[in-house]
DNA sequence: ATACATAGTTGTACCAAGTACATGTTCGGT
DNA sequence: ACCGAACATGTACTTGGTACAACTATGTAT
């Protein structure tokens, strides 16, 4: 792991300045009284920059955190190779959101106040549970079963983000989600 | 049922103008090739009037037929009182889909060729299902155990929906509807 | 028939997001 | 010290979307 050179350095410098311009910004006024204009003022940094940076308005809540997917992966990769793949889902989804609990509240938070972000969020969502399915496609023949386990965590998961209210404390997500994910695997078909 | 004026009938002819223009259009050369401009030079409308019908660019695909929120309310309200909310939720998604398939097959195929609609799509989806939560949250106590089968029940629908190719004949996606469903309804837990 | 309120339409002018591209700067290796 | 490549910048443009004041057609009461 040799230092990266005084090119990538700056790099992301830039990128952390336009990024925490645009947070602060939008924290202070929210997303969508804020133009990018106004971001790249805040930051010093040029419109086509932004534009080299992030593609789009969103990205710059929403991109990924270089180090963030290594973390998910791992959590994967931790998973015993026998365990059910329902089992594992759970268990890395729970571990995954604990441990990113601050940047949930802040993205919920944010989301609530601009509805523009709904989309950045859903795409965000849909990198992360690619992933998943490609990892848990790798563990079963069967492929639609394996993607729908994965859709109905997603789900499942997802009903208890909603519930949640974002000024309760993470714990009450975290026993939500164990409750939704309990329920889905357990099967509905019974009343 | 006494016949609407002439005023509600030519809101309802620039309505249809407009929307055949469009559709036309992007029929032709796809959605993101078509500008607004142009679809309001091909109606015979102005600009304004395009926004005071749609409210964005993706509405005038997804936009509610006004019958259709009819429809699906029939289907809900055809169901037996003392049934199980899968069953009901089943019945009526399978049902549906069956009922409207040219138009599902139309607003995928528009779908895949520009992901910008893929929003148009989620609002629509959120729509239909946010209706469905409402009727099946009238039929039981638990809130958060009815939303949750709801939510199961659109992953479901979801994965069998982006599994199935639009160029399959319809019923190869009734059959896939039906085995998610299945599975959703009988549990995950086991492996 | 006439007159009036109003729903619906139009044109104009504007803002912000995003793209294209040619022209500078700055870094890395030689 | 130099040169190519990567990165930044400014300019100009397209397009989606909003605001608003002025105009026209429709429904209705007289």
């Amino acid at each position: 792991m040799t230092t990266p050179g005084l090119r990538e350095r700056k790099k992301l410098a830039t990128w952390r300045e336009i990024r925490a311009a645009a947070l602060r910004l939008f924290g202070e006024r929210g997303f969508d009284a804020v133009s990018i204009d106004e971001i790249v003022a805040a930051a010093g940094v040029s419109r086509t920059t932004f534009f080299n940076y992030f593609p789009g308005k969103e990205a710059v809540v929403f991109d990924p955190d270089p180090e963030e997917p290594e973390q998910w992966r791992a959590l994967l990769a931790a998973r015993p190779d026998g365990e059910p793949v329902w089992e594992s889902l759970t268990a890395v989804l729970l571990e995954y959101t604990e441990r990113t609990a601050d940047r949930v509240i802040v993205r919920r938070r944010l989301r609530d106040t601009s509805p523009a972000l709904a989309q950045g969020m859903a795409d965000r969502r849909d990198r992360f549970y690619g992933e998943l399915r490609e990892w848990a496609a790798a563990r079963t023949g069967d492929a639609l079963r394996t993607t729908l386990q994965v859709n109905l965590a997603a789900a499942a998961v997802m009903t208890a983000y909603e519930r949640w209210q974002c000024d309760e404390p993470v714990e009450v997500l975290l026993d939500l989600m164990r409750a939704c994910l309990a329920q889905a695997g357990a099967g509905l078909r019974e009343d």
